[in-house]
DNA sequence: GTCGGGTTAAGGAGAAGTGTTTAAGTTTTA
DNA sequence: TAAAACTTAAACACTTCTCCTTAACCCGAC
């Protein structure tokens, strides 16, 4: 059982950077290079993110799987293709068609290449008609 | 830039899992053994508690190292040790003995042994009085 | 007892993450 | 502009995670 997500080296940058420090200052109190501490501090802050991210995902957890949009699709029809899904299935997405889009770019931005979508995408939607993309 | 901590595989077990399926008919679905969803399941909890516990650490962020607790150490002696140092900081320790007792014993239970200190723990005070064990 | 649902242990192959270094960049700030 | 602070990339050794299989075990209900 390994607590967090962060390792002690990781535990010890954000601290100390926290306490407004400099890399390098950093390096030198903990021995090694400021690229090194550069690294260790980002990949903190990826694990962080990559934390907020896991718990978002168990709130929309309750969604249903929608529809699927296969790569080369317009980002310009997406929107509409899901309305239909969701009305399909009694419920009232709670975006409009830029909303969606916003949405998605937000989500999935490497799934996507200008107006189209590249890799394909999972939609899921819940009761509340909140989506959530994968 | 990797997504959350969940794997697809995950969140596929997770999201059968809250539709009501049991292992088993998850197996059949995803085309694996149910032992196999069984540990799929259990690390995906697994990734979400130390999710949880990454987040819990950032709000703690802002906390200075207090003082560090030496294995051997009687457990009973260890708020009177924290109490102290605390007020040295002129900070007030938002716990009473058997409250800091508890917040060790939930915090690190694998660095304790009955009434004693297995490992040594180095503890984190915040300026609110909050404190946090590693 | 048997069956269904769940858990555990051991082991293995492949993928991903970590801490490092070195060396070259870019941005900020005095 | 020069110095200080920060970022990036490539490469390497190591460790951990993930998914998988097989085979066994626990427990509550019928």
């Amino acid at each position: 059982m390994k607590e967090g997500l962060l390792t002690d080296r990781q535990k010890e940058v954000l601290r100390h950077r926290r306490q407004g420090l400099t890399q390098q200052q950093i390096a030198d109190i903990i021995g090694t290079s400021k690229a090194n501490v550069c690294t260790i501090e980002k990949s903190a802050i990826e694990n962080v993110r990559r934390a907020r991210e896991t718990l978002q995902f168990m709130y929309t957890l309750d969604a249903r799987f929608l529809c699927e949009i296969s790569s080369g699709a317009d980002l310009l029809v997406v929107p509409d293709q899901i309305f239909r899904e969701a009305s399909a299935r009694g419920v009232k997405v709670r975006y409009d068609t830029i909303g969606l889009i916003n949405r998605l770019r937000e989500s999935l931005p490497e799934h996507l290449q200008a107006r189209f979508v590249k890799d394909e995408i999972q939609v899921y939607l819940n009761d509340d008609g909140e989506v959530y993309f994968e």
